[in-house]
DNA sequence: TACAAAAAGTGGACTAGACCACTAGCTTTT
DNA sequence: AAAAGCTAGTGGTCTAGTCCACTTTTTGTA
């Protein structure tokens, strides 16, 4: 097992003494060979993932810093006792997610910044409200069953007029007035969706768990806009602020759509953050 | 070969006769046949790679319908003449752009909406209007060596007062003003950027082709806000109108930050899209 | 005819090798 | 001292299989 030996090689040795070819006095290799991760071999998460998080866990917690080598695709293979095809499927996900990067004929090294923005994801509000540690909670203004209009019917590839129903809700986080949200869902995917909470419950966590809706994919765009005199109202704001308008169309597993949203943040309270990654489309 | 036997056969044989176990006078066999592309063995594109373009055009050209099946990975595998592995590599990447989804036990099928929406991506301003059919240009208001605000300095991971470039545009879409930028570049990653023509050119094609600085991923946040008195006479737009601000942190290969830019947008004519995908973070 | 069991097919995971292009560090030559 | 050549190590790619869990289709039986 090698941490560090040509990058950070000449720092490493300063501080611990030199860690050439495996030198078992090196705290570096103690400290692995406490939180290596013995490998599941009958367990039904497969190995690849189970490499991955012990990798991971390596990364966050054991500390290693930006620009040090990670150990090379065969040394990881040889102490794990699996293929470096499994190796390999672990560390590409690593790479997605921002971790680590690789360069060809040198090595793997962990990535400088970790990714640890909020960013926003496939979950609704609550959800991000929680992730940012803020208590989120609705009053629903308004469900019923509408036919979709023509714009609502594009979005959800549907035919027009067919049946959907129109949710209207006041977000709350931590009691005051965040955002005006307006969800258009198919009727025929989330039948009786109105005799649940929606209060209390989040929309997508009852989509999930009563429905089988996965979400897979959702398309965002945002502009920004000044409040109308209702929308300035609810919000508690002044008419014609600034306010940042989402669309947002959420795709299922077999990317059917299953919701068309309409939601209108206050500019003053609300931000939306992304991260962007190389896409090869 | 076989191009939607369980899902789609009823369909298909309803229209063309029956196409179990490769009828070769089946149209689809034959356009099949037609458009299948051989691979380049002795090329420096990887044969997954070729394998995965050819797919992508079968899929948007040929028109492989939504929900259609797939042929399996064995049979991909022995058409092509390669390894069921390497098949997997390619058809992960169609996975990943959504153009494909899986079903254990069952097979592959064609993703239902093809993605063709402009999402915001790592190109510059330049590349997302072009990208629109749009002519951008740019007039230079400011360039200047400054030290690092704070701010900067963070978002830069440099230390506080270390020198930068201030780089302020009017940004252009088809002669109209559309949006106010100013980035910040740390001025050891790209020395004497001023030599360069700015106006014309992309800040990000002469970054990548003369600094060798290639991006990797970005950090966006996107705020509305009210144009103040300069931005408004700049965009030539009423004060307090209604401004999309998007703050950005571009990251490169071993993600040191490369880039910290201030995009005020116009609201009446712009509109920022993204594409949300699960992420396993 | 209805139903259960078996067979066939699919994607997911994994192996134990192989060759290639590339890089860094060392050695030798100039 | 500088340049050229060598070599070991790395990630990228690829092969030709195997086994598994799962679904659909077929087949055999009550």
């Amino acid at each position: 097992m090698n941490f560090g030996r040509r990058r950070a090689g000449n720092y490493l040795t300063r501080i611990y003494g030199t860690c050439y070819q495996c030198d078992w006095s090196s705290p570096l290799f103690i400290k692995y060979l406490m939180t290596r991760t013995t490998l599941r071999r009958n367990d039904t998460t497969p190995l690849h993932a189970q490499i991955c998080e012990a990798l991971r866990l390596q990364i966050k917690s054991t500390g290693l810093k930006a620009g040090e080598t990670f150990p090379s695709e065969r040394e990881l293979a040889e102490t794990y006792g699996v293929s470096r095809m499994t190796v390999r499927q672990a560390l590409r996900q690593l790479r997605q997610d921002g971790l680590i990067y690789n360069e060809r004929g040198v090595g793997t090294f962990v990535s400088g910044r970790k990714i640890d923005v909020h960013t926003r994801n496939l979950g609704g509000f609550s959800d991000e409200m929680i992730a940012l540690g803020i208590e989120p909670s609705s009053r629903l203004l308004q469900l019923k069953s509408i036919s979709a209009t023509e714009q609502v019917a594009r979005d959800l590839d549907l035919e027009a007029g067919a049946k959907v129903f129109q949710l209207e809700r006041l977000r709350l986080a931590d009691g005051e007035p965040m955002a005006l949200e307006t969800t258009y869902l198919p009727e025929e995917l989330c039948p009786k969706l109105d005799k649940w909470d929606l209060t209390e419950n989040s929309l997508y966590q009852i989509l999930t768990e009563n429905y089988n809706l996965q979400m897979n994919h959702a398309a965002e765009s945002l502009e920004a806009a000044a409040a109308t005199r209702f929308v300035a109202e609810q919000l508690g704001i002044k008419a014609s602020a600034p306010v940042l308008v989402v669309h947002r169309v959420v795709f299922g597993e077999s990317n059917q759509p299953i919701e068309s949203a309409h939601t209108t943040y206050r500019a003053d309270r609300y931000r939306a953050t992304f991260v962007l990654t190389k896409s090869s489309l």
